[in-house]
DNA sequence: TCAGTCTGGTTTCAAAATGAAACTCATTGA
DNA sequence: TCAATGAGTTTCATTTTGAAACCAGACTGA
């Protein structure tokens, strides 16, 4: 777990990226929007130690990205299913996964992709923009502190 | 370092998770965008070790996501800058600044924001999109493996 | 109903990563 | 010319990680 600090930080980056910038976390909330939701399903999916994994689905907990309810499929158990702030991470997976996709990966390199349910066609690539829908470049934009 | 392996994942986020998934990595990129460039600024701005700062930035120029060159201020320095492929994570970074926007902070409680700078309105709040500029929820898309 | 198994952890311990501080050495500024 | 600064590297103690063993409650089949 980083040094829990930086929680104050008046940086909205820093703050997420204290939360749930870490490997495991960030692979635990794309399994999550996969689909997965139990502790064992995560564990083999991921390959992560079962210490760890306990530790970081505890962080996600307390930081209301995911809640804990009864499973879904009658058993006793408890699942891990995402809460509508952990939803809402959906833009940040998105946008590790292209660039990922157009980055990381040789030419002709196969790789999972994300479509669109509906049509079937691959998700646009997400970018910021304007009010007006104009793409924003990082030049074109400032960040204002503290406002 | 995270362990460096999954980088041979077919999975997208896993790559980027592995490069750029953790804190410090994340805030350099962050500061790189705001155009801090030498090794003394990113020290001082983020207030983390020499030593790690140093194995982070070999990284993410060994990644391709910034490139050393002369200092523009004429010194002999160096300086560190994002390339293309670095350019290309801004909508992480602003998706992950988005979400700690509206999750992390209280109620009234100040943070930095990010303004397009014509306009100085805040960045529309960034989305996935079907070709037809339909906003996708995690719903409505799939992913689908290895194509 | 009772032995065996599965699930969801916790504990333990060694190995790896981190962080603070001291140290180096080139550059710069006075 | 000399002190201060910039950009690291080294050292070493602390923290985090990961693998494996362990454990207590469900569950299952005979």
């Amino acid at each position: 777990m980083p040094t829990q600090n930086s929680l104050e930080s008046p940086c909205p980056v820093a703050r997420s990226a204290e939360l749930i910038g870490d490997r495991w976390s960030l692979l635990i909330v794309r399994d999550a929007f996969d689909g997965v939701r139990r502790f064992g399903d995560f564990q083999r999916g991921l390959g992560v130690a079962r210490n760890i994994l306990s530790d970081r689905l505890r962080r996600l907990v307390e930081a209301g990205v995911l809640a804990t309810r009864p499973a879904s499929d009658g058993s006793a158990y408890q699942e891990y299913a995402l809460t509508d702030k952990g939803e809402q991470l959906f833009p940040v997976v998105v946008a590790l996964r292209q660039w990922g996709e157009r980055h990381l990966f040789a030419e002709g390199e196969p790789h999972s992709r994300l479509l669109a349910r509906q049509s079937g066609e691959p998700v646009a690539f997400m970018a910021p923009r304007a009010a007006d829908g104009q793409v924003l470049a990082p030049d074109d934009t400032v960040v204002k502190k503290l406002s």
